[in-house]
Parts: C-alpha cells; structure tokens; sequence
DNA sequence: TAGATTGTTAATCGATTAACAATC
DNA sequence: TAGATTGTTAATCGATTAACAATC
C-alpha cells in the first residue's frame, strides 16, 4: 500500500499552526479562513491549504476552517491524543529544567524517572522522581514502557547509553547531547542543538551590523 | 554596493561544519577532500563545496581543504571570532541551566546579569551572578553594553519584556519563549521552541509506528 | 607532468506560490 | 442562488545535486 511521505518541512509548521489555533480557541473564534490566519502567523494561504490538504480536507468551501475541529486534528496528526512515557538521562542543570517543566506533561509526556552517573546527583529529587544511577538504567528500561528517552549528557558518554538504549528497543531520543547520534533505522532523533542555535544568532547580528553599515 | 544574501539553509548548516572540522583538528588531520567529509558527515560532497563557495574560495584545487584554516575561517563568519555579552531573562529552571552551561563561555558568550520577576528568585547565585529585580533591568541595559538577551520566561511576560529591550536598542534575542515575538525590522530573533520540537519527535514516532505496521 | 580536487555552471528536484474550478 | 473559500493543479522559485573545466 502506498503512503505519500509528508515532508519534515510541512511537520516542522504544524506545532506552530496548534500554537496559534490555541490561541484562536481562547478567544472563542469558531471558524477561520486560511486567509485570515494567513495575516495572523504571515505565512501565505495558499500555505496553510496546501500544508493542511496533505492530510486530508479538514475545510469546508465557502465557510473556511472550523477552529475546534482543526486544533484537534493537527493534535491527533502530531500524536498528541495519546501519553508518552519519558525518562531524563543527565541531571544536570538542563536535564532538571526539562524535569521540571510542567507544560510537557500537560500536552501526554509523562516523566517517569532520571538517571545519573554522578553520585553527586544520584537520590536528588526532580518533581517527585530521584535521580537513579545509571547503572540501574538498563534494568528499569525493562521493567517499564519508556517511549522516548532525552538525552542532556555530555557528547563523550552519549555514544555508550545509546547503544544501551538501542539495545533495550527503545525507539525514540530527544537529543541535546551537541553530537550526531549514529543510531539503526527506525529508531528516531530529534536534536536540538543550543550551541548551533546561538551561533546562527551570532551569524545574523554580525550580518544586521553589516548591512546597517551599508546603508 | 550588492551583497549576495546567503540563505538561511546554508547558516544552519556552517554549527555543524564547525562540529565535524573541530573533531578532525583534535585528531590531528592536517587536511580533508569535500569527499572525506562527506562521507563522515553524510551530506553530498556538492553541497558541501556550495555551501562554502557562498563565502569564497576556501579550498586548493588537487588538495582539498586546510582543516584548521577552514575552521577558523567558519568561526569568523559565525561571529565566534569575538565576544558576545548577554543577559538571561527568567530565573527559573530553563534560565538557571542557561547560566551554567560554560560551553557557551568558552565559544565568547559572556554572561553578564540575570533577571527575574519573583522575589523568591531574586538575589540567588548562578555562576557568579546574583538574580536582579526585573525593575533593574532598564537601567542596567543604560549602564552595560549588552549584545544578546536570552528570554526564558513564559510567553504572557514576554510582550512586555520585549517592548522596554527594543526601547533600549537590544538588538538580538535568543527566544525560548512559546510565543513568536513581534519585533522591528533590524532586530535577529533566534527561537527555540522546545515543544515544537517534542512535537516533530512525536509525529515521527507515530509514523514509524504506522510504517512498521505496515510491513 | 599527471592526478586530484576544487570552483562553478547546468540540470534536477522539491517546496512554495498563484490561479482557478469545484462546491459548500 | 450568489458569494465565499476550499481543494487542487499549474507555474515559479529556490535549493540540492551532477557534471566538468580550471588549476593546484
């Protein structure tokens, strides 16, 4: 059977469309047209459809997009209807922000347990859960359904805890270790890079200083 | 006087050039083929040609690439060259990690104050620095050269916050905040939006899922 | 010099935008 | 029904890849 692949392009769009048909919701807008959120999130409406009608007709001719029923269409599209179980991997200060951050759970990311090599940090408390030793990672993983493990470890250990996760089938990892993770197909990763983030803001103010200097 | 506008794609690309030619001076390699390279980085070696051709003629016909010229060459265009002073905006988990992360010293960005709203947070040591009052923050912004401000606050602050940097000439800000910012034209705003991006991981986990299904 | 590999032009591919027929 | 607005095809634009002449 075939299945037309929806570009990460398109993808990469729907978090920010919820964003903003949540905020639609809000101000209890019932219905929309994709010109009208055209002018809201400055994209084009020829966008919007084009994004939307990759997964099928969620409008209505005439009439435009009923907010509700769009709002819990892309959330089901994004897998969002359903809980997904997490762990930390890395307590330091980014792995217990992110154990800490309340609006993850609310959208089904449930956090179910932390890990650390640093006996320093081992038996800490993150939000009701203690922080366990690595050595007990591999154990838990098979006593317990974990859907996506994050990863805030330096670069030099996240080769051997992925191998470790591969190993016990987990399938998906939220990556902020700065590294390309080398990991069997199927399995997916998400990076998210700070560091590359701040140097392209550091590339674009050198380029806006640059261009001011032009004028 | 025409400047070529090199795409936004091509910047997104140069963190991790810098990755892969940071790794290979560390392993003592003198130079590299764009063919090498691509091999290990897994991108054509075409684009990687393109990408630097955008900013002149980095390699040597018959030799390749100087892995330590082209690195520095990379660190100049990315701005890393000199030093960046910001501010940390938002005292809480997010912010704090922020702070502490030393990489970002170490690449010239300098952590100079941190802010908050709460009384609870105000007057906390991150790294050095004592949380200010929010009420401090225009005058500190009078008083010190600040480069880059760093929002990590909820997206309901964030309006305000904004508005009294562009009135003090803040001109790049590194947005962790859930909302997109509405700022003049000439101000660089880098997002990083951290559910967005658990959201594309879980859209991806469910297709995986739905592909493995349908084997 | 001959071989290697860049710099750069041309071809292809994919993503975005425009246009409009279908239809509510 | 007439007007509005989608769904979808066609046109355009930009980014990636291929090819090869230039040159070290």
């Amino acid at each position: 059977m075939e299945t037309k692949e929806i570009s990460q392009a398109v993808i990469g769009r729907l978090p920010r469309y919820l964003r903003y048909l949540g905020d639609l919701k809000d101000e209890g807008v019932e219905r929309i047209s994709s010109q009208e959120l055209s002018e809201r999130m400055q994209v084009t409406a020829s966008q919007i459809r084009q994004d939307f009608n990759n997964f099928g007709g969620f409008g209505q001719q005439g009439y435009g997009y009923n907010v509700e029923y769009l709002y819990s269409e892309i959330s089901k599209i994004l897998g969002l209807d359903h809980k997904h179980h997490f762990i930390i991997i890395g307590a330091g200060n980014l792995g217990r922000a992110l154990g800490n951050y309340l609006n993850f759970e609310r959208r089904g990311f449930i956090f179910e347990g932390m890990f650390d090599k640093s006996p320093d940090l081992v038996g800490m408390d993150v939000r009701g859960i203690k922080v366990m030793p690595i050595e007990e990672l591999e154990q838990f993983l098979k006593a317990n359904q974990i859907d996506i493990v994050v990863l805030t470890i330096p670069k030099t250990s996240a080769v051997d805890i992925v191998n470790i996760l591969v190993e016990n089938g987990i399938r998906a990892i939220w990556n902020f270790a700065h590294v390309d993770l080398d990991v069997p197909d199927g399995i997916v990763v998400e990076n998210v890079h700070l560091s590359d983030s701040l140097m392209k803001l550091s590339y674009n103010i050198n380029r806006k200083m640059y261009e001011a200097g032009q004028e």
